[in-house]
DNA sequence: CTAAAACCTGACGTTGACGTCAGAGGCAAG
DNA sequence: CTTGCCTCTGACGTCAACGTCAGGTTTTAG
């Protein structure tokens, strides 16, 4: 397939796609006029690839990590590497919880106050 | 307290300080001299603002909604904002535990690998 | 065959949350 | 008083992950 396609496929844009292939993220074959060709586990890796980002890992540590995370092997240091990213994403849950508990107090209490009658002291009566 | 001591309390950059107050997250008292005076209150409201930023709000939205976080109160329209991105750090949450899952696989089948004997068929024997 | 759509390489633009530097003023200690 | 650290206001620099535009080639639809 080439690269309109991956990109719908994977919803992703054309350029995010040559990125990825600038920094060794992705790589394409060629056909003889100079078009990428990717092959439909492309789809996939792309999906990866933002799961990953999205998870807050640079491409750079992605890099790095995705050979591992593809082929399910990996040398005793990128299985450090690997622990030390997934702590990392375990601390972001955490902290993503925290937020959500903070938003969802305040709705639960602010929705409290409009449901028993207008706000809770916003003026004197 | 000034401004360099409330950046160690909370964690943060004396340059990150004056950026709140640029963007209205943070207003500060001045001595007579010009130099901003915080409250120690400051100390957990930059607390939170970092916490709403690393759930991925901008400073935009921080401004709009941190009123209501701090005293508790919303009006209807505040009330669906916070919905809103409560719903987006649930995802987020979701996104990340998928990622964190992907990762502990990997994790979990390479130890293996290493553990039994080498690799799972790096090369013929 | 031709026009539209998709693709190519290069290169500059964007955005957010600060970092950093310059030049000048303020403040506690010795 | 001066040494040294803190603070001030601009204002330009940074970095990642693309967006966007220019100018040209390739593929596809009719």
């Amino acid at each position: 397939m080439r690269i309109g396609e991956l990109a719908t496929k994977a919803g992703v844009s054309v350029r995010a796609l040559r990125y990825y292939e600038e920094h060794e993220l992705l790589a394409a074959d060629r056909s003889p006029s100079g078009q990428r060709l990717y092959a439909q586990e492309a789809v996939d890796r792309v999906r990866l690839i933002q799961q990953l980002y999205a998870a807050g890992l640079s491409s750079r540590t992605i890099v790095e990590l995705l050979p591992s995370v593809v082929d399910g092997n990996a040398t005793p240091e990128l299985l450090d590497r690997l622990s030390v990213e997934r702590d990392h994403i375990d601390n972001k849950i955490a902290e993503l919880a925290d937020a959500r508990e903070r938003l969802d107090s305040v709705i639960g209490g602010a929705t409290e106050n409009l449901r028993t009658g207008r706000s809770c002291r916003v003026s004197a009566p």
